[in-house]
DNA sequence: ATATTATTGTGAATTTAGTCACGACTTCCA
DNA sequence: TGGAAGTCGTGACTAAATTCACAATAATAT
């Protein structure tokens, strides 16, 4: 067996951008976005800073990374620096999307569908309740599960809102179509070819784990907490 | 103004625990749980590595910051571990939360209500609609926003599924009544005294970041995937 | 018994992320 | 025009998290 390592962040693009900064760049943008529509013209990183409550040295190192985006003495062109974002973050192209498992949390994304500041349309959903089949939720058409090889079609992202233990069969269904990313809501924790990339978010855990840090962490006292 | 800064992680009982790990040990705790009805009696970190897709490494680092809690050659007893994270966590002791705001998210967290494997329960949910209120759902009362600080009852942690706008006064009210900890799924990023907790979820910038990987960052290819 | 195999716990090394602090440059006002 | 105020970009530093790699030890098989 050969396998051939291309490690994260040295290839293609000259994307040494480290993850940490990529996460915060779809923050960063619906940030700029909403300044550009208030009609603002510039903002600097200190005001950035309060809005998004990321260090301004980290934004703007961040945003070095992409080169040299600002203006010393007088801060970042809004229109400019937005500009730059939708083409690094591809805002210009849709991305199509499928959601499998249109449950109680599937309703709530196909409702929601968010389309408001960007590029990410769920295109279809999956169910495999005979019931939800054949209805539409806000123009997205449901099919049945069975159909997922027929009508797919191509897309390369999936969001995952099925019960935990049918999420290793559908998932392997979803990696036979060559599906490239899934964004994973189940609790399990899926085993998938190594090109594909898995995001989890575990709403359990997200939820365990700040009441631990209440318990176990206790913030900051600040006596003139005013 | 005097403040007192009781740094994270260096206070009360001997926790040094980084938060990395911290927030790993709700997911081990409901995988052990997972095996210990499975009636598995013992583990190794190899095994809980490929289960939950974390470094073994990682695994039994995080575990040693809690003292030896294996034993060479052998792993983990199973029941022993996770009578220990269930002290560890407070699985005993049950968190009320309230959440705010019953539209397509709040619904379907009400339905879902964590308390399969944990120890977190939704007592209450307010919105400003009144055709909502009133109603139940799943066992959870719904009142009006307005009865918030009459109904609260000394509640700690919030869930906000409210728009957006909505964010900042609610949150200056549950700051009013002393909450500790909340779970934000607006994007608004609210601001708070710093003796409050706030974790962000942002489904959207979730998905955004998902994408841009996808484009940015291609992984390992391995040629003999199979 | 003894050898073989499995697996932990952890120092040390590495990698990744975050912050400080300041020189360089811009703007703006008097 | 000159100087004060504001702000970036970044080298150097610090901190946090991960991973390597191996001695120590336990279980098991023969
Ligand atoms: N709802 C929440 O608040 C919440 C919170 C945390 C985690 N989760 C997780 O998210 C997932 C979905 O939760 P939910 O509350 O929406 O569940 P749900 O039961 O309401 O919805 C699951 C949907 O998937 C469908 N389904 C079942 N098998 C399928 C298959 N093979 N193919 C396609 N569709 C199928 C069902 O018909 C149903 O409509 C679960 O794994 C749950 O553990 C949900
Ligand atoms: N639904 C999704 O998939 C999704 C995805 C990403 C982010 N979000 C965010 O989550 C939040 C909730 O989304 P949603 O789709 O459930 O919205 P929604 O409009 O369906 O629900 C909002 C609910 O809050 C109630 N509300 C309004 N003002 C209130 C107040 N002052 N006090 C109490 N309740 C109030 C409304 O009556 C409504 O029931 C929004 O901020 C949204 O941006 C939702």
């Amino acid at each position: 067996m050969i396998i051939v390592w291309m490690k994260e962040g040295i290839t293609m693009d000259q994307n040494k951008i480290p993850q940490a900064t990529a996460k915060r760049l779809p923050l960063y943008y619906r940030f700029l976005n909403n300044l550009n529509q208030q009609g603002k013209k510039r903002v600097s990183s200190k005001e950035l800073s309060e809005a998004v409550k990321v260090d301004s040295a980290t934004i703007r190192r961040d945003f070095s990374y992409f080169g040299a985006l600002g203006k010393k003495g007088y801060g970042y062109n809004v229109e400019y620096l937005l500009g730059f974002f939708r083409k690094t973050l591809d805002q210009d192209e849709t991305t199509e999307v499928a959601l499998i498992g249109v449950g109680n949390l599937g309703t709530a994304f196909l409702h929601y569908n968010f389309m408001k500041n960007n590029n990410i349309q769920i295109q279809m959903a999956f169910d495999a309740d005979p019931e939800k089949v054949g209805t539409d939720i806000g123009d997205v058409p449901i099919y049945h599960i069975d159909e997922l090889e027929e009508k797919l079609n191509g897309i390369k992202v999936a969001i995952l809102t099925i019960p935990a233990h049918e999420t290793d069969q559908v998932t392997d269904r979803l990696v036979e179509q060559g599906i490239d990313g899934i964004l994973n809501f189940t609790p399990a924790r899926i085993t998938v070819p190594n090109h594909i990339r898995v995001h989890h978010i575990d709403l359990a855990v997200e939820l365990q784990a700040l009441v631990y840090f209440l318990k176990h962490y206790p913030l900051q006292v600040d006596q003139a907490d005013k």
